[in-house]
Order: structure tokens, then sequence, then C-alpha cells
DNA sequence: CGCCTTTGACCGGCGC
DNA sequence: GCGCCGGTCAAAGGCG
């Protein structure tokens, strides 16, 4: 499988498999003086034309990122809003950052770091494709197009979501033979004793799995907010015990109950957040981490 | 009472 | 076709 822009990608990925991705957005720093650049992350969008990846004048703020008025992948803001909610602030608690990204076409949704920083919290991100299959109309009965590449997908209302469903013979729901489509993942590695770190949003959980190999359990976890398809996945590594593993799926379409900018100033983040928040910043690159002193910055915090 | 978690059953995709 | 597996549903129960 060859792109033009897969050297890009590959150059940014050294340290993980990186085959055949759809991209990602250039994200800029509010601050677009700022040297101290944490973050180069890269976005091709749907419709983008290759030759104008990292086109610094398509870049986005991590501000618009945040707020998610501007981005489909506004669960990023959520990926890197991480600390611990009120009850867990007395954890001990490393915030820090390396990036990769996953395998549009691989089952696996983590690529792991070769990285020998054992504090290293991983972002992974990944941008499964948006199938432009419609239905069959032998299979359902029905023709239906998938919004295909469509970038804001519409989220189903409840009832909508409802409509959507049929009943099988044994009257259990059951959705229309539609190839499922998945919504773009961030996943992160966060070294942390609590599982499900808070990230500003209302999560109700839906679910717990046996994960293979490992002897921890999957939670499942949706977007409380009414019409907000998002859903994230808390597992503990198998690997690595003390790391936990949250993939965020979706687009949230609503801001957060919390205020992120009072989120920002709030005195219960630790120095080590708001480190996160205040320096952390995203900025076009050539797709290449510049040398490793700036990618100890990135991770050492 | 509303919201949440728990948990076994169920579903669909995929590999063999 | 069958079994495995990841993901989801929904009833039941807990909690404030």
């Amino acid at each position: 499988m060859s792109h033009p822009y897969h050297q890009n990608m590959n150059n940014i990925g050294s340290e993980s498999e990186l085959a055949g991705l759809p991209l990602f957005p250039n994200f800029m720093s509010d601050d677009q003086n700022s040297n101290n650049t944490p973050f180069m992350y890269n976005h091709l969008q749907h419709d983008q034309n290759p030759n104008t990846l990292f086109d610094p004048s398509i870049s986005l703020s991590f501000t618009n990122c945040l707020h998610g008025d501007h981005v489909e992948y506004n669960s990023l803001s959520a990926a890197f809003d991480l600390h611990h909610s009120n009850n867990s602030s007395s954890h001990d608690h490393q915030d820090v950052y390396n990036y990769s990204i996953i395998n549009n076409n691989n089952n696996s949704n983590i690529n792991n770091s070769s990285s020998s920083n054992n504090n290293l919290v991983e972002l992974a991100a990944e941008n499964r494709p948006i199938s432009s299959a419609s239905f069959s109309a032998s299979e359902t009965g029905v023709e239906e197009d998938s919004s295909s590449l469509d970038l804001n997908p519409k989220l189903l209302s409840d009832k909508e979501d409802h409509d959507f469903k049929s009943k099988n013979s044994s009257g259990k729901i059951k959705k229309k033979s539609e190839k499922k489509q998945r919504e773009t993942r961030f996943a992160f590695k966060t070294k942390s004793e609590i599982d499900n770190l808070e990230d500003g949003y209302r999560w109700r959980k839906y679910g717990q799995k046996a994960v293979k190999n490992s002897p921890f359990p999957r939670s499942y976890y949706r977007c409380t907010s009414q019409g907000c398809g998002v859903k994230k996945h808390v597992e503990r590594s198998s690997e690595d015990p003390s790391v936990v593993i949250t993939t965020y799926e979706g687009q949230h379409n609503h801001h957060t109950p919390a205020s992120r900018s009072a989120m920002m100033m709030s005195p219960s983040l630790l120095p080590s957040q708001q480190f996160a928040f205040t320096n952390y910043s995203f900025f076009p690159t050539n797709g290449q981490y510049s040398n490793s002193s700036s990618y100890n910055n990135i991770t050492h915090i």
C-alpha cells in the first residue's frame, strides 16, 4: 500500500508501525511563536489533497481543538485533558505524552512505542475510514447512503437511533444490516492508578468485557449528553499494569459540562497538568521529530 | 426517583 | 458452518 504522504507518516512514526494512514489536521499552538513544541500532530482530512499536507494555513489551534468548534476530532480535546477526578487527586500521577498514530487498517488499536521511558503516556489516534458503501437492498429492503466522508456526521437522536433499529425474530433489538462504521479514535496510555481518568465529560458505563490475554477487563463508556454518541473504553495494560489505555471514539457535539477555561485555571490541577494545558501545543511539522532532545522535552514534564 | 454500575446474553465480523 | 472475540444491550440492583 502506498500513499504519497506515507513518507511523512513513516518519519513521524519511527518508533511505531505506521502505514496507510489517512491522517490528521495540523494543529498549531495558540501561541504560534512557541518554540517548545511538544506535539507534532498531522492530519490529512478526508477531502484534503495530500499535497497540502503540513500546510500551516490549514492548521488549527489547540484551543479550537479543545472546544471542538471546528474540528471533527474534538475528542482529542478530551484526550488531552487528562486529570484525575477529585477523589483521586492524591494519587501520584504523571502526565507525560508521547504521540503515535494508530494504523488505519490495522486491527490493533494501539501502537506500542519502543520508548524506554516508562513514564510515558502514549497518545495514539485512529482514523478508520468512513465507508462509502451503501446498504444492500437485498438485505435491508431499503437503500440508504451512508454519509460517505462526512466529516461531521449527524448524530442520531434517541428517537432516530431507536427508529434506526429493528427487532429480529427473537424480539431483540437489532440494527439494520449496515456495515458498522467506526468513528475516529484516539487512544492514550496513561501511567495512573486510576482507571477512569476524568476528562470533563460525563460518562455512563455500559459494558465491561474481559480482554484476551489480559487479566484486566475493558470498560465501555458512553457520553451521557443527549444526542452525543461519543464513546470511550478504558483498560489496563497487561504488559504494564500501571498503565491505563483509554480510547476515545467519536466527537462530542457539545462542550464539556465543566468549562475548560475554568479547568485550565483550576488550582486542583496538578502542576504537571497545568503545564500540559498551557505548554502543550501542536504545530505543523515536516512530519519528523526534529531531534531527540526536543523529544525528551516532550516527555519529561 | 433519577442516575449510575454490574453483568449475562446477544449480535456481528472474521478467520478457519 | 462454527467458534472466537469485540462490542452492545438491557434488566437488575445500588446509591444519593
